[in-house]
Formats: structure tokens, C-alpha cells, sequence
DNA sequence: ATCCAGGCATGCA
DNA sequence: TGCATGCCTGGA
């Protein structure tokens, strides 16, 4: 077996899902038609091969159907989300918009360090300080001729202070992050295998949550990226700016809306599928030029 | 030159 | 609960 190859009952498109902003550390090739992306101790090459077939490829084969069923989520009942969510003419065309845009499962160190990362930040500023971070920690992959870098290990980052993470462009957000690599909160630790980092599935969504918000520099946005992305809870409604913009033009049409309420709104509008439904509408939001910013008004 | 981003902690009503 | 404020840095 020199790859994997994948046939969907209904499209995954590579470059929504790659585009769309759940996921900062990947390499489109040939006009998206491949992405390289490191996943845990590899690089992964996927194929478009047609728009319901995707083909794998890596340098490290062993384990690797397991990592791909996680990482693509191939038991998501993607047809019957997408009738769930459009529950009226615009989510219907917004479905229709993102349609191939697929939620991925992460790794929980990389996402939770990338998501701290993002706040009051922006893509290209993500990029680059994981960039800066990976090149000095992260273990090189020559794969086809490319440097890729894996994402460090808690273990590997040891020793990175305040300072050091500042050194990198991390701004303020070097503290949260030192003291998570000084030590990993008590319930990301598998007493048993003395793993770090790793979830416990025994938890609910909301338990979980509440958790993940214990965290120092970790809020409401942050936990609910990384339980989506990371812990592949759908349930979650990840509220920032663009969501903020949308829900209260189309669905929280109220003069004062708290992003709690928001929150709040879009699980009762998507229930088990909130997540695919922000993830829509971010994307939509986006691309979609409806809520750029009206440009300044000359002077003069 | 300000101003503000894909937030969060802190302190206060 | 809800609000205000400061926080790093870089791009508009």
C-alpha cells in the first residue's frame, strides 16, 4: 500500500477546508488540488483527486488509516448535516456556498497553542509566529523535495519562558503560553499512561468547557475552538467578531446581545451541528464580502 | 500618526 | 452577570 484513498458520499473540498481558518499549519500545492499539512509525527500528502475522492500519501504509512479516519472525521453524517443547518433561505444558501467544507480533528497541543496564539491576532500573524516556533523546536521532515517541521511536543518546548515566546513576536499572549508548557493542566493528563495532554473522553460538553476555561489564557473563544477543533465536539459555537457581525444582522436582532447569548443562539438554531454551522458562516462571512468594513472616507 | 485586530484577566458595579 | 481597561505587535 503505497497510499490511501478515500470515496465520500458528498464532497470534501480541499481548499475550504483548509482556507476556512480552522487550521493554520498546511501547504497547498498546484492550486489546492494537494495539501501537504504536518500531523503529529508526519506529513501528510492529500490528493484531490475528484471532488468526493481524496487520496493520501506520507512519508510515515504505519498508522496512518487510523490518523486520516480521525483527522478527515470520515463517520460524519455530512448529507444530514447539511439539511439540518439549512433551516431557512439563507443558511440554505450558505450551505450551498460552503458545501465540501469539512470540520477536522486536530491534535489537541498544537490547537490549544494555536488558538491562544490567535487572539487578537490575525491569520497571517498566527502563521508566521507558529512558523517562528516550529523552526526552532519542531523536528524537520524532508518530504518531496519540501521542509515541513512537526509540531513540537510539550516535552521538546520545555525550558520556553515568558521572554523567550516574546522573543518570537508571541506579544502578551507569551505568558499564557509559558506557563501552559511549565505544566499541563491536571485533567489534559492521563494518570494511567502519564500522557499529557490528551483528553478525557468521560467528560461532557459542557464539564469540558468549564475546564478548558480554567486554563489560564484560555476563554470562552479559545475552549470552544479547541473542543471543536480538537476534541471534535460539534456541539460548539465558537463567537468572534465575524460571528459577532453576522448572528446580530440575521439572528440575534436585539439592540444589546451579549456573545454569551450569541453563543447560546447558535446551539439552539444547529443543536449537534453548531460547529459545521459556524464554520459555514465564518467562511461565508469571509468570503462573501457582505461585512467588510466600509472603507474611511477620503479627506478632502 | 493613531487605531484596531479571530480575546483574556482583572477589577468593579 | 455585565462592563471597562490594559496588554504585545504589526498592518492599515
Amino acid at each position: 500500500m503505497a497510499s490511501l484513498s478515500y470515496t465520500f458520499q458528498e464532497p470534501f473540498n480541499l481548499r475550504k477546508t483548509f482556507e476556512c481558518g480552522q487550521i493554520f499549519r498546511y501547504v497547498p500545492a498546484n492550486n489546492f488540488k494537494t495539501v501537504y499539512a504536518p500531523i503529529r509525527n508526519r506529513v501528510v500528502k492529500i490528493i484531490q483527486k475528484s471532488p468526493k475522492k481524496l487520496e493520501i500519501q506520507s512519508n510515515r504509512l504505519e498508522g496512518l488509516e487510523t490518523l486520516m479516519d480521525s483527522f478527515l472525521r470520515v463517520d460524519d453524517n455530512y448529507k444530514e448535516m447539511l439539511e439540518e443547518i439549512a433551516i431557512d433561505t439563507l443558511m440554505k444558501k450558505i450551505s450551498f456556498h460552503c458545501r465540501g467544507l469539512r470540520l477536522l480533528k486536530q491534535d489537541l497541543f498544537e490547537c490549544m497553542f494555536s488558538f491562544i496564539l490567535s487572539q487578537c491576532s490575525n491569520i497571517p500573524r498566527i502563521k508566521k509566529n507558529l512558523s517562528t516556533l516550529v523552526q526552532d523546536y519542531g523536528r524537520k521532515v524532508n518530504y518531496e523535495n519540501r521542509r515541513f517541521y512537526l509540531f513540537p511536543t510539550p516535552e521538546m518546548l520545555k525550558g520556553c519562558d515568558e521572554e523567550i515566546f516574546r522573543e518570537m513576536g508571541f506579544g502578551y499572549r507569551a505568558k499564557y503560553l509559558s506557563r501552559i508548557i511549565d505544566s499541563c493542566p491536571d485533567f489534559l493528563e492521563n494518570k494511567k499512561s502519564g500522557e499529557k495532554f490528551c483528553l478525557d473522553c468521560s467528560l461532557d460538553t459542557e464539564e469540558l468547557n468549564k475546564k478548558l476555561k480554567s486554563i489560564y489564557g484560555v476563554g470562552q473563544k479559545v475552549s470552544d475552538c479547541v473542543q471543536l477543533f480538537a476534541a471534535g465536539d460539534l456541539r460548539l459555537f465558537p463567537v468572534d467578531t465575524w460571528m459577532k457581525k453576522f448572528m446580530k444582522k440575521y439572528y440575534c436582532t436585539q439592540k444589546k446581545v451579549s456573545e454569551r447569548k450569541i453563543r447560546h443562539k447558535g446551539q439552539e438554531l444547529f443543536g449537534k451541528w453548531a460547529g459545521y454551522a459556524q464554520e459555514f458562516i465564518f467562511y461565508y462571512a469571509r468570503t462573501e464580502e457582505v461585512f467588510e468594513k466600509p472603507k474611511k472616507p477620503q479627506k478632502g
